[in-house]
DNA sequence: TACGATAACCAACACTATGTTCATTTGTGT
DNA sequence: ACACAAATGAACATAGTGTTGGTTATCGTA
């Protein structure tokens, strides 16, 4: 990416390719979303697309991909060892982080259904904490500890999404000690 | 769907293309189906297959849609009044429901991430809970409630979704167990 | 069993998007 | 200012789409 990325030229086509990107989803289905329709929409040529992308999925997953990889470096920040002391702050940074690409965030939560990000998003995490559980309490338990390490993730993700389509109103630093508590005392408090 | 498939030809085409289909979505993903490759595969004329589907997109919709009805059904048959109490059955009902119809559960979660159904059930469940809550709470603090239980539906759908890659191999009745603990007490158990 | 209805077949059709080419022009980094 | 690379525009063969009209085969029902 920085390699290639140098040059202005291929930097203003690939944003402009984004941005109408971004407006066609918004109108209709990623499956009826067409390379000619998509160029026409940036004033690109329509070769010029093939130069970067595959197809329209291509610029999907690179779009993700990238979105991804910010995300990968901001929960690196905190170290592994410690994600259950600051399960709190990592949370509210994972909420912050969206917020600042608020852009692509919406973006996502268009699709219809799952986005790549979040799927990856999801098993990134369960990756960790499947590794972290392992280090403190070797193999006891697992599966049970397996079926519900899914359980919280895919919650937490539930969560990001639904707040994104509320609109990241709600601050981050308090979605973050919401999800620590839903995580580490189920629904005690809210029930009363 | 009664008057139409009364005609045991509708039905014999049906089901080859959807056999077919779930043969193909195996292969490849969603996005590379063809109509003209799947009719062929199923030996039925191309033109056939417009007199039941608009395109590869409904044809799935339509497979998702009739799954979804079905599983209405199943926990339409416990009442909407003791949702709370009988959390375990219910759960238990729907993973045995999935296990009853293996063959269409394995081909929506071949979809990397796209399933309608999921989603779908994510939805109604997140309805249902939603006015049971409201029938016994009113209003009160329905913005955590409503996080919360966006929380534990999706914990529980993505318990579902890994369940069947697993193999669907653990009891539904342990699993319905299971659900109920998580969603009720936490990782209190879990973590010991 | 016979009959009217209709689903499936077949061939053909125009149409659209795809992916690739090549020569040319424009803009870039150093 | 220069060499290089990206963007353009036009053209091309290809493949899939969606629909047509006429024919054959199969259906449910009386």
């Amino acid at each position: 990416m920085q390699q290639r990325d140098r040059d202005r030229r291929i930097r203003k086509t690939k944003q402009l390719l984004r941005r109408s990107f971004a407006v066609l989803l918004a109108e209709k289905p990623l499956e009826d979303i067409t390379v000619k329709e998509l160029t026409e929409r940036a004033d690109i040529n329509r070769g010029t697309f093939y130069c970067h992308y595959r197809d329209i999925y291509d610029l999907k997953d690179q779009i993700e991909r990238e979105l991804y990889e910010e995300f990968v470096a901001v929960i690196d920040s905190y170290g592994v060892d410690n994600l259950r002391q600051e399960l709190r702050s990592v949370m509210a940074a994972v909420f912050s982080f969206l917020q600042r690409n608020k852009e692509f965030a919406v973006i996502i939560s268009n699709y219809k259904a799952d986005s790549l990000f979040f799927s990856w998003v999801r098993s990134e995490i369960f990756r960790r904490g499947l590794s972290e559980w392992q280090r403190i309490y070797g193999f006891r338990d697992s599966l049970q500890w397996e079926y519900y390490l899914d359980f919280v993730v895919a919650g937490c993700v539930s969560m990001l999404q639904s707040w994104i389509k509320k609109g990241m109103r709600d601050d981050p630093e308090e979605m973050g000690a919401l999800a620590e508590r839903f995580i580490l005392y189920g629904p005690g408090e809210v029930l009363g």
